[in-house]
DNA sequence: CAATTGGTGTAAAGATTTTGTCAAGATCGC
DNA sequence: GCGATCTTGACAAAATCTTTACACCAATTG
């Protein structure tokens, strides 16, 4: 098998000694390692990099393992095993809740380790999705937060830029009103769809060409609103 | 939220004990459950009832748990997590690379056992390709909430398309005038079968090529609808 | 055979609800 | 305090719903 097709497996953890750990018990087994040593140089490396697996240590330097978790998710769904010496619950309940796949206690077995790295890989092999949407003239780049229209850059606001990214996750169906109240604003909003509207029309104004015309931005009458793919 | 919409838990285990509690610690958190108390019973409870989730024990009176999860596995991909006594790395690893997806070792705590079931949940839900009605030139995708005729997209107000998912839900049987108007306006409109009438009107105009000569919404003189399959 | 009757289909006109837009406060972080 | 953002209210615009009116068809009946 050429190396390019090895399942590919990215380490996030700042000490040196676990690092050389991983590699030396993974190296031997047909893996393609990429290692980072703080949060954000492993985010930057999950775009890069495109594991098919992420081990990750809670307890980095810069940024709360949590964190990265959430940050992840926002754009992928790479499986991510995190490793921790973290042992209480309430650790394993908020990195699984986050969107972890799995928790490890250090110490742990090799074996164990590679058998659930074997059954993560195995779920996985799904396809996984293309992180930068394109559609027509709108661009989005998850992984950089980023939106460009004709290749203009547009600077959207943080509840924005939160119900562009739920869409384009979900593009293609129709999103109800409620589910995306509940997403971005949260269940209490549930009976607030005014605020989605004002937002919808200022999402409008900024990323589509005739907004009183939308081609990007579809509403379903009575039901919700839907991103064209 | 309607019980068929739950998510389904299948409980196989030998003590009564261990099923009691799980009983206890998930039936308050909307999941439907079911309970077998060996293997065999097991795996045909996984055929019948199709859960969403497998919780199984490896210590099972006639068969081996390590065989259970091969046999599953042998036509099913519904995610299975190990609940067991033994903790030695050897099992971890058998069950695992036998195709489970996750193993907790008894004591275990709730808030884990919740959290890894959601995980476990979050993962299959993922992509799951609901099915798409078909028929002729006419198309109903129920996920995407997209209708198209010949190619065509076409726009349905929500109390039209209300109707034609009714009658995708049953396709080709016959609904009555009633049972139309019961589940679309509510129990207040029994007696009101004329705004039924202006919405199939409607509704052929939409999607059928001649209104006039109906092929897809068939009426049933005296009775009801009904949509060819 | 013509008229009637009950069930059905179509068109159109308000009435009602939903959605979009603008702009004025309110709030938050720096 | 200032700028950006969020929230809220008022109103306009659009879509949808309901009702009314009437045409059609087939079976029945006088």
């Amino acid at each position: 098998m050429s190396a390019e097709n090895l399942p590919r497996i990215l380490i996030i953890d700042d000490e040196l000694a676990i690092r050389r750990f991983l590699h030396t018990v993974l190296s031997g087994k047909d893996f393609s390692l990429h290692e980072a040593e703080n949060g954000h140089a492993g985010l930057a490396a999950a775009a890069v990099f495109k594991p098919d697996i992420i081990l990750l240590d809670l307890g980095l330097p810069d940024l709360d393992g949590i964190e990265v978790i959430r940050r992840l998710r926002e754009w992928s769904l790479v499986p991510i095993i995190v490793l921790s010496v973290r042992e209480h619950e309430n650790d394993k309940v908020a990195a699984l809740d986050a969107g972890a796949d799995d928790y490890l206690t250090k110490p742990f077995g090799v074996g164990e380790l590679l058998a659930r790295i074997k059954a993560a890989l195995r779920r996985s092999l799904q396809d996984v999705p293309e992180p930068v949407f394109i559609s027509h003239d709108l661009q989005v780049d998850l992984t950089r937060r980023l939106v460009t229209i004709r290749g203009d850059e547009v600077s959207l606001t943080p509840t924005e830029y939160d119900i562009l990214r739920l869409m384009v996750t979900h593009a293609g169906k129709v999103l109800t009103h409620g589910q995306i109240l509940k997403q971005v604003w949260g269940i209490a909003y549930l009976e607030q769809p005014h605020v989605l509207r004002v937002n919808i029309s200022n999402l409008r104004r900024k990323i589509e060409a005739d907004p009183s015309r939308p081609r990007h931005i579809i509403t379903e009458p009575g039901v919700g609103y839907r991103l064209t793919c």
